[in-house]
DNA sequence: TCTTTGACGTACA
DNA sequence: GTGTACGCCAAAG
């Protein structure tokens, strides 16, 4: 990969993130050396008009494992409505057991 | 061109 | 646990 915008990336480790898992604004941010959470978040922001397909975004949540971005989706319960179809159990906009769901970009490295 | 605004994170009281 | 402050950097107005 290389030439791609910023954003680009982001949607490829969003894309990359298995499913029933999740990641996080700050660790994606990190493996990219995007130097801040918040492109990550922007960048999603921006999914909806990605011209990559669908971004999982709603396996990307914030430090806490809160669904901090739920209301930029089409209904601000159809995040947490997509993760627990993968297996995600959400409780109070909350990703249970986060830390043994959280998944790290790292892994594609040491696969 | 400048100012404001974020789907964030860390530090500190 | 809660609230405030600041750093981060790109996009929008």
């Amino acid at each position: 990969m290389s030439g791609q915008s910023y954003f680009e990336l982001v949607y490829y480790v969003t894309q990359k993130i298995p499913s029933g898992r999740v990641s996080t604004y700050g660790a994606i941010a990190d493996y990219l050396s995007l130097g801040s959470a918040r492109m990550v978040g922007w960048a999603l922001t921006q999914s909806h008009r990605s011209s990559m397909g669908d971004i999982p975004a709603q396996r990307v949540v914030n430090r806490k494992g809160e669904l901090s971005g739920r209301m930029h989706f089409k209904t601000p319960t159809h995040m947490q409505e997509l993760l627990e179809a993968e297996g995600v159990r959400v409780v109070k906009d909350r990703v249970a057991d986060f830390d043994k769901l959280f998944w790290h970009p790292q892994e594609l490295d040491e696969d």
